[in-house]
RNA sequence: GUCCCCAUCGUCUAGCGGUUAGGACACCGCCCUUUCACGGCGGUAACCGGGGUUCAAGUCCCCGUGGGGACGCCA
């Protein structure tokens, strides 16, 4: 049988960075076993879905790289359905109207608790004899009263659960309209998925579909329930841990295969293996092998695996995730040395793509000022004089390579006995307004000729000034 | 409150009865170095507690404790 699993989201707001993570270990469960991953909405909830929400968790799965071979199928699209089976669970005298009205209900949750019970549907409706009319009324499912429920989770192990714990659930509202924990049984099995890969929020759930499914006849698909992401005080990941927005971490800089690393790492792991190829991924990866205990979100550890892939990943790739914050940026690139050659030359040193697209500003515009700490420490009395002899060497130079521009400057040292920790960093303030930079030959040769020399000479203007 | 899940360095984890408890992030040193980084080397740091089982327990069992989750005409 052709495993199928799904990534099945509430279009409520952005796609969560703790979906993601669930998502992908779907979608490499699907992928390891040549099988289809499916995307569904679950939408019922028509007061709070938006599309606004769905536009956003399609951009985002879009943006993080985990296709989908069917979907996004949306379950408002599928109520016809969803009435069929409720009528035939009417039907088989598995469901039953119920009347109570939601104070009622609300009721008898408090005295509930009041008695230190868990809160549960009393039953009151369930062996009704006649219907009381012109009230309306809701459907419960009627739950077996006795016996266990056992799931072999992939993840968690076994976990037995007396239905003395659960109650008749509503599977439609009083306006008809099905609820979440029936339209997922439904669409799990009419869309034939063989893993249902979710977070452990809903193991209490999970109980309740199994009684459902069995109800219908369907043979119960494989569960795994992944432990929630935590933040650093311990509570699950939530908007006030920062950024939980998936396309919140491509505008951060991040590189979507980092987060995905990050993510895959976190609850799982294989020998001392830190970074993994999407092909690894799927070859490693094994739902049993994830850690049922709950993980904390750790940001710097995201970033080191971010700062992995910058440096590894071909020039070409990063160049693709890196035009974004070019152009968020506003910074254009096509006046100026090769992009590539500019990556290779900065991808040491840059924890993001957001950062390195900051950096690399000096090659394609000309700065207005001196950054002031660094001409504050750089630029001395000595340095006009430095940075002329700097510049009639560099103007003599034949060629305009990295190598010929080391040469110089060591001659350049050479001439005013001097070392080079007093030419250095006065001649890098000149050509970048900054004290900080790749070594001096390869920014000088990135910079260019004309550029180099242009700025050398208002370097010693200004240094002039400053000291005249 | 009731039910469910969970428990190794600060964090992510390895460990599957006998280990000097390993790796990674972070942190701290040292080295490299014209800056900032990268890199290299080294260091600090953990088995929640109590009972069992066993010749032997981080590893198995039970009970606590702690954390998380669920208890909606939300998903």
């Amino acid at each position: 049988m052709t495993v199928r699993t799904r990534f099945a989201p509430s279009p409520t707001g952005y796609l969560h960075i703790g979906g993601v993570r669930t998502a992908l270990y779907s979608w490499l469960h699907a992928r390891q076993n040549d099988g289809k991953f499916i995307l569904r909405i679950e939408d019922t909830d028509r007061e709070r879905s938006t599309q606004e929400s769905v536009d956003a968790i399609i951009e985002g799965m879009d943006w993080i790289g985990l296709d989908y071979d069917e979907g996004p199928i949306f379950q408002t699209e599928r109520f016809d359905r969803y009435a069929e089976v409720i009528q035939q669970l009417l039907d088989q005298g598995d469901a039953y109207h119920c009347y109570c009205t939601k104070e009622e209900l609300v009721e008898v949750r408090e005295q509930q608790r009041a008695n230190k019970e868990k809160p549960r549907y009393n039953g009151k409706c369930r062996d009704l004899d006649e219907e009381p009319d012109g009230r309306e009324s809701v459907i419960r499912f009627k739950n077996p009263l006795e016996g266990d429920v056992v799931i072999d989770d992939l993840i968690k192990g076994k976990i037995v659960i007396n239905n003395r714990e659960l109650d008749d659930l509503i599977i439609a509202r009083s306006d008809g309209t099905p609820t979440y924990n029936f339209t997922v049984v439904v669409d799990d099995i009419d869309m034939g998925i063989t893993h249902v890969i979710r977070g452990d929020d809903h193991i209490n759930n999970t109980p309740r579909q199994i009684n459902m499914m069995k109800a219908l006849g369907y043979q119960i698909p494989k569960f795994a329930h992944a432990p929630m992401i935590l933040g650093d005080d311990g509570k699950r990941l939530s908007k006030r841990h920062g950024a939980v927005g998936v396309m919140q971490y491509r505008d951060d800089g991040f590189i979507p295969q980092a987060v995905l690393n990050y993510l895959l790492r976190l609850g799982w792991s294989h020998e001392d293996q830190e970074i993994f190829s999407r092909e690894e991924m799927i070859k490693l990866f094994k739902l049993e092998e994830v850690n049922g205990a709950p993980s904390t979100f750790n940001t710097q550890k995201l970033i080191w695996v971010n700062e992995q892939y910058i440096k590894t990943l071909p020039a070409d790739e990063i160049l693709q995730h890196l035009q974004w914050h070019l152009d968020q940026q506003k910074l254009d690139t096509s006046n100026g040395p090769a992009i590539r050659d500019v990556i290779e030359a900065h991808r040491d040193r840059a924890k993001t793509l957001k950062e390195l697209a900051a950096s690399i500003r000096y090659y394609y515009e000309d700065f207005k000022e001196y950054d002031e700490k660094a001409a504050k420490k750089h630029f001395k009395t000595a340095t006009p004089g430095i940075l002329q002899k700097l510049l009639d060497n560099l103007s003599a130079l034949p060629e305009w390579t990295a190598e010929a521009i080391e040469a110089s400057i060591k001659k350049t040292c050479d001439e005013l006995e001097l070392g080079m920790g007093k030419v250095g960093p006065a001649l890098r303030v000149a050509v970048t307004g900054a004290a900080v930079s790749p070594s001096l030959d390869t920014t000088l040769a990135l910079i260019g000729r004309d550029k180099s020399l242009e700025r050398l000479q208002k370097a010693i203007h200004f240094a002039t000034e400053k000291y005249a």
